[in-house]
RNA sequence: GCCUGCAUAGCUCAGUAGGUAGAGCAACUGACUUGUAAUCAGUAGGUCGUUGGUUCGAUUCCGACUGCAGGCUCCA
């Protein structure tokens, strides 16, 4: 009979224990400085608890603080932990499930009333007296007739709900946090100690099963870190996102504003309408080098066109639509694809014309739900750098590959250099027959493995007439933002009977692709103002230069500097005012210009220019031209070089 | 759309335990003519988001509505 295991520690080194050893019991052994730290352990590569009891020879590694495994045990035990406190404090609540999110955890609780913000500080502040008691957390393996009579006479409703959701579980782990039981798969913190760097951020409502039908439970998040400086620097990370909300700046750069007389809909000011117009030039000169043809569709169509598409069905609810005087019902275009479609079908087309690369700006207009709305990144109505390629079956692939190509290469030039794809597969609603979907999906596949890009599964989330690939990419405080998609469509040209000539004579359809690459110009403005915390790069900043004078005998050189840099198509702004020149550099720094012209004596009589950058530092050029120069090469847009 | 919170001058905010409001910045006027992140003084500016109710009296208390914020759902 075998009564001993043999356990292999990290660094190769074999030990022999009773059978039934726990983590702890090796922890200690090893030394009383690792014990004290031991969250969890990775036994065959399989989490489980301190306490746990090792029955065969196994690897084990220690799970403490210091692994991002041990801060996720954390911030679940954290969950518990709430529940203990919530329960003390308002006793009828019922517990329902209490999940580790990025960065910290949340529980949703039933509850008669909704919680408040100062129910939040009392239960925080419980929390915290609980964990200064220092007690042990005990887990306890229980048949599942006893876990549902505990639950039961505990009223947890919820939890018995759970239960039933997992009908081949004959043990369930419970969790004692003194009087407060919790079910979980573990592992969990064995002493509330280790929790000691939480802090509660935010109630919110949030729906039983995440579905709007059913009823609405309360939520609370929280975020728990290994050691109080993480828990500050990130506390200090929201202040930094906080500080580029795109919200903010756009209203102190004069970029934008919103108003209740078109709720998500944006007033862009001739700054932020500069940017806009920037980009799209960008966008232009990529696509046409890329070889595309720009066009543009009508904004308003006949329902018809809608039912036919598909979309009047499927997204019907998200469109607007009109009625006019002759008893028409006109819908305003909530994507750009049936106005390309229509606009492949006027006249004949060959394979020799194919692919056609067709690009619109389209402004689109979708009803979202109120409470979804979100400054730029979420509104009403906004512009898509849309375009449709029509291609033959077997030049699919290779489009794909190219779209993936250009996307890459632009957020590159942009300064996003981390991208995430993910993918998107056929949705619960959706058009056309599985055979195409097989295919469009496996195009897709293919054209990432082409490239050998890693990426995501997303299932179910494609759009209705098709697949699609996102393109996600990371600003330069860690957050995510999906701004591009790739789809590919066999549905639509079916549905509208699109064709080509072929080499033999016959009329074949075409695939299409939909594609955009900033998704919507809106957002991906709101995106760049939070990445550049407002501080755009000389080519899209609404104004590059500042000119301003010491004193107002300079304001008339000011004038002819200014006229010259104006005629080098370089957008500026006079600041000649009788304030003093601390105060024109300190405004023009607040607002991010990056170049400034200053403007006295010295620089008058002597037909000088000096330049002082954003940063503080200072050129002198001998003669306008040079500064010119200099300035037009540092506003050059990244294609153009 | 749902849950919670918020709404005071152009902006950022204070305030009124119910008696029609105040600061800083910005604007305007005047003085200063100024060299690298705020010169000084003065003037003007608000039906306290809208709308009902309670009250002798509501910006303040209660309700409804609208918008905004954070979530949920949805999504470019």
């Amino acid at each position: 009979m075998n009564e001993q295991v043999n356990i292999t520690l990290p660094d190769g080194v074999i030990k022999t224990y009773p059978v039934g050893v726990t983590p702890m019991e090796i922890a200690t052994e090893i030394g009383a400085g690792l014990a004290k730290s031991t969250v969890a352990a990775r036994v065959n590569e399989k989490l489980v608890d301190a306490c746990d009891p090792i029955q065969t020879d196994a690897s084990i590694k220690i799970i403490t603080p210091r692994d991002a495994d041990g801060v996720e045990i954390i911030r679940h035990s954290c969950a518990h932990l709430l529940g203990h406190a919530v329960k003390q404090l308002y006793p009828t609540a019922q517990m329902v499930i209490g999940p580790v999110i990025e960065n910290g955890f949340y529980y949703d609780i039933a509850y008669e009333r909704s919680f408040t913000p100062e129910d939040l500080e009392l239960i925080e502040a419980r929390m915290k007296e609980l964990i200064a008691t220092h007690y042990d957390v005990i887990k306890r393996r229980t048949p599942r007739d006893e876990v549902v009579s505990i639950f039961g006479s505990r009223n947890e409703n919820y939890k018995l709900k759970l239960i039933e959701d997992m009908p081949n579980e004959t043990h369930m782990g419970l969790y004692y946090h003194e009087e407060y039981i919790d079910m979980c798969r573990g592992p969990h913190v064995p002493n509330t100690r280790f929790l000691e760097h939480m802090t509660l951020t935010k109630v919110s409502g949030a729906y039983w099963r995440g579905d709007s039908k059913n009823e609405q439970l309360q939520r609370i998040y929280g975020t728990a870190w290994a050691t109080k400086k993480e828990l500050r620097s990130h506390l200090r990370m929201l202040e930094e996102a906080a500080k580029r909300d795109h919200r903010k700046l756009g209203k102190e750069l004069d970029l934008f504003h919103f108003r209740e007389e078109a709720i998500g809909a944006v007033f862009w000011h001739h700054k932020g309408w500069k940017v806009f117009q920037e980009l799209i030039s960008y966008m232009r000169r990529r696509q046409h080098n890329a070889g595309y043809i720009e066009v543009n569709t009508p904004d308003i169509m006949d329902l018809g066109l809608w039912e036919k598409s598909g979309h009047w069905e499927n997204y019907g609810e998200n469109m607007y639509t009109s009625e006019t005087a002759d008893d028409k019902t006109l819908a305003l275009k909530p994507m750009n694809c049936p106005g390309s479609v229509m606009m492949y079908d006027h006249g004949l087309k060959s394979y020799r014309d194919l692919p056609i690369r067709m690009a619109e700006f389209g402004k689109v207009h979708r009803y979202e739900l109120s409470g979804a709305l979100h400054g730029l990144m979420r509104v009403r109505h906004f512009t898509q750098d849309d375009a449709h390629i029509y291609c033959k079956e077997e030049q699919m692939l290779e489009e794909c590959t190219k779209i993936i190509h250009l996307v890459l290469d632009i957020y590159k030039q942009l300064g996003f250099d981390d991208i995430a794809i993910k993918l998107s597969t056929r949705p619960e609603k959706r058009m056309g027959s599985d055979g195409i979907w097989d295919i469009l999906e496996a195009a897709l596949i293919d054209s990432l493995e082409a490239l050998e890009l890693d990426y995501k599964l997303n299932p179910g989330e494609g759009a209705f007439y098709g697949p699609k690939l996102e393109f996600v990419l990371r600003d330069a405080i860690g957050r995510d933002w999906q701004c591009g998609t790739l789809q590919v469509d066999m549905n639509l040209p079916k549905r509208f009977e699109l064709d080509y000539v072929d080499e033999d004579g016959n009329k074949k359809t075409p695939v299409m692709l939909h594609r955009a690459l900033f998704g919507s110009l809106e957002r991906f403005i709101g995106i760049l103002i939070e990445h550049h915390a407002g501080k755009f790069p000389a080519w899209l900043a609404p104004v590059q230069v500042a000119i301003m004078t010491i004193s107002e005998p300079f304001n008339e050189y000011a004038l002819e500097v200014g006229k010259s840099f104006d005629r080098a198509n370089i957008r500026l702004e006079y600041d000649i005012g009788r304030e003093k020149i601390g105060y024109k550099i300190r405004c023009q720094t607040l607002q991010k210009v990056p170049f400034m012209i200053v403007i006295g004596a010295q620089e008058a009589e002597k037909s000088q220019v000096t330049l002082r950058h954003i940063t503080g530092e200072q050129t002198t050029f001998t003669n306008i031209q040079d500064a010119i120069d200099y300035v037009s090469d540092k506003c050059k847009a990244p294609d153009i070089v």
